[in-house]
DNA sequence: CAGCAAGGTATTGCCATCCGATACGGCTGC
DNA sequence: GCAGCCGTATCGGATGGCAATACCTTGCTG
């Protein structure tokens, strides 16, 4: 889903190193995606674009190994419990969030709001860590949950560190959905935006996402100068002026993106 | 890993729905479980008991998929976003964690103090959401992190819903580790404090994971009565008595379990 | 209450797909 | 400059996954 790599097999069954059934069983758990509930087998395989047959294979598999259960009703399967390490192993080995924990901590310790920590994936910045503050309106437990890149603060500073190609390529393939009676939607001011960024070094967007917040964004880039994710400070505008947060704030996150970078 | 079902199959390729390769490739993420960082086909062939052939093959596979990325440096494999994904549809599928979701932040807002989730997983306690105090210690991210069932108030809680069959067999199996000087490793000790949870419908653990810690736990049971997930309430020993605690929180959380399970 | 649809489960024979041994080129650190 | 890892590529053989089909239960519905 993020950057596809140019060269790819062009037949799709012509990789000997490809393993169907793997690959398979991946869209079993893929297929939960959208699901707004437990899912029965016929719902799976045609989510998941396989026979009945093989769902029940693989489902059955994945009941063995613990991934899959049967939902308390008897009707379907979820998603189980070992779920979780993989997701664990995932942030505990990952360079990046390994680095940036507890600079972000310290970091909430000094500014006292939200710090989250999100993971550029192409449309959408993923959540991989969030530091809350005191008052708190949403689920602590969101890693995993995304927004677009395209109106969050976080998502404009990755967007000002891209080449000039990839981000056309991600303002033409964006869904501008409108989150607040203020978010953005048009490519063009959102280009401003980025421009904007560009010279700041970091973003600021206000309402973009939840009516009444504030965001303050700064790309972290890999060693390549790439950028790979960003740290965003959120506040309540019932407490601060707009132009007040980024002066207090800002120098502080920026600070914060160097000790990460250079960890 | 959690309680294994006894009708277990004896032969272990004799069962004509189990995917093989499935499998394989499951045990390939799961090998990183213990891993330091990237992992090297070789390392994940050993670990997964697996060919390198086949470590190959499964790894090529994941790679196309997005689960597994080459390290920065070339050398080794590591998890890659797409298990966040995951990760958070399981926890936004999960009834429990719905349900208890919005009854826990109310709660934190009540109390003041740190509020988790925990789903009981035979020898573990794994977390699943956090909802933070103002200060904090330690990575907000812990989700799919886990503690032994034995050692913590949220453990006990759980255990003592249990019946006695099972409680001795988790006991029996336990590994008891130090993890503070105060940590209770005697299982005489901790069958005294489940008999006394049982009594007082909570657990009150002091100091058991990390010094200067108290923490209040109550275990949620599903519809059956059966225990399968615990809250608990931690706190400062530097700003509470612990029998001052107990009387001031067991209530709250005590009701929070109530309205959860009445969801 | 009969009947039907949809749920999960079980069986089977065919052949595609996965299997593991082996070989290759590049990099690192002796 | 050699030894030992790394990730990558190839190939014939048979294992193991494949889809179709049938089974049993449950719950809805006419």
């Amino acid at each position: 889903m993020p950057g596809e790599s140019p060269p790819e097999d062009p037949a799709p069954g012509t990789d000997p190193l490809f393993v169907q059934s793997l690959a398979r069983g991946m869209g079993v758990l893929e297929s939960f995606k959208g699901a707004e509930g437990a899912l029965s087998l016929n719902q799976i395989a045609t989510r998941a674009g396989l026979t009945r047959s093989a769902a029940q294979r693989l489902v059955h598999t994945f009941r063995k190994l613990g991934y899959l259960r049967m939902a308390e009703d008897g009707r379907g399967f979820r998603l189980d419990l070992p779920i979780l390490d993989l997701t664990h192993d995932y942030l505990r080995l990952n360079p990046l969030v390994r680095r940036a924990n507890p600079i972000l901590l310290e970091l909430r310790r000094n500014v006292r709001e939200r710090v989250d920590l999100s993971l550029f994936d192409g449309q959408r910045m993923v959540y991989a860590a969030r530091m809350q503050s005191k008052r708190e309106t949403f689920f602590a437990t969101l890693v995993g949950n995304s927004v677009p890149t395209v109106c969050t603060s976080g998502g404009w500073a990755v967007l000002a560190m891209l080449p000039q190609a990839e981000v056309d390529a991600i303002l033409a393939q964006a869904d501008f959905r409108q989150l607040t009676p203020r978010t953005i939607t048009d490519p063009a001011v959102i280009r401003d935006q980025i421009a904007l960024t560009r010279q700041n070094g970091h973003a600021l967007a206000t309402e973009q996402i939840l009516m009444g917040e504030v965001a303050l964004g700064v790309a972290i880039p890999d060693s390549s100068g790439r950028p790979v994710a960003a740290i965003h400070i959120a506040a309540s505008l019932a407490e601060w002026e707009p132009e007040e947060f980024r002066r207090r704030i800002a120098p502080l996150a920026a600070e914060a993106v160097r000790s990460i970078v250079a960890g």
